[in-house]
DNA sequence: GAGTATACATAGCATCGTTATGGAATGAGC
DNA sequence: GCTCATTCCATAACGATGCTATGTATACTC
């Protein structure tokens, strides 16, 4: 796990397809060019599994669930999810990523509409609340730093006080919590 | 802002010292080795600022005051903060960064004891999630997906949900919150 | 003062991303 | 069907990278 990387080389690319490294710059421009086009697949892959993440009546489990969705992206490709946040993205990678997390905002704002929320919080500021430590131990755990089990001990329990905070119940946010994140757990 | 970075490369650094490249290897015994040096002297400025946060009877307080610091320690030096946290870290790295997290649990320990957590939540579970989501906002707003703007406006919110899902009450979390998160505003 | 070890400058090596050049394949126009 | 233009890419070379080999000072030991 977690084994060392031999660095991504143009030649080492290259090498078993009995193409030069010309190739490269007809298709991507270079190098730059390339790692965006990974960036743009790591998150298109994203994005669909997003999109396949089952909406219910219940938007406040949606938005976990698309929080275990996020993280176990991140796990299934976890040299994209690197290449995707490491570097500063291009704007249009940018674009790209503004497309996935709307996905994340609108679950937020249809949980302010059915109340589960209060009139005064931001949608927008609980789905990045909801990224912002999703995207933390999801990084510290990808480089290392933290150990895999990390993501079950301390999502959810995050999650229940960032929605709580937002005007949740306690009872309704643990159940919601704990429905949404049962499908990063039961996917391992 | 968040100047285009030029690589940091062997020869550039010994460019202006009247020196070779061969002094690298006698002294850090390559490229390698020198960043290991570099992280080194990151944890260290990094401790040196968490040690020097004033420990007030608020335990609270301080757990926010600490988050303050590391967050303005990050925007002090932010070529320093990703150099520590980009790259999957040495175990010799890993004891230096311990050293500094040890300050958090501490006054973790210290809130427990004083009542304001409840008695069944585990101390290092509430510094490793004030650390997790303080990286989550810190390394975005250093790659440039989020504006600078996004501490003051997350990091607050996030660690006062924290802290009352800890036990604490509503009202005292968040006055502990607002003074100790006051030295990072304050100090730009 | 002789002997030894440390420190580093010079030069060269393999490899990196990139560019220049030329040739083969493809398609359009008549 | 022939010609011309364009696209695509293999070959080769260039500058720059991290690193190693070698030799030569300097400093320290006894």
């Amino acid at each position: 796990m977690l084994a060392r990387r031999e660095p991504v080389t143009l030649r080492s690319l290259v090498a078993g397809t009995g193409a030069s490294t010309m190739a490269v710059y007809t298709h991507f421009g270079g190098m730059p060019g390339l790692w965006s086009a990974v960036r743009q697949e790591g998150f298109g892959r994203l994005a669909a599994r997003l999109s396949a993440v089952e909406r219910t009546d219940d938007p406040v489990r949606d938005l976990m669930a698309l929080g275990a969705a996020y993280a176990k992206n991140a796990l299934d490709f976890p040299d994209l999810y690197r290449a995707m946040f490491d570097a500063a993205a291009d704007l249009e990678d940018a674009d790209a990523a503004d497309s996935t997390f709307a996905q994340l905002v609108e679950c937020a704002v249809r949980a302010r509409e059915q109340g589960r929320f209060d009139r005064d919080v931001q949608p927008l500021d609980v789905a990045t609340r909801q990224w912002l430590f999703g995207h933390g131990v999801v990084s510290l755990v990808l480089t290392g730093v933290l150990p895999a089990a990390s993501l079950d001990a301390h999502v959810p329990p995050m999650a229940e006080a960032l929605f709580v905070s937002a005007g949740d119940s306690l009872e309704t946010a643990r159940a919601s919590v704990r429905d949404g994140w049962a499908t990063f757990s039961s996917a391992r």
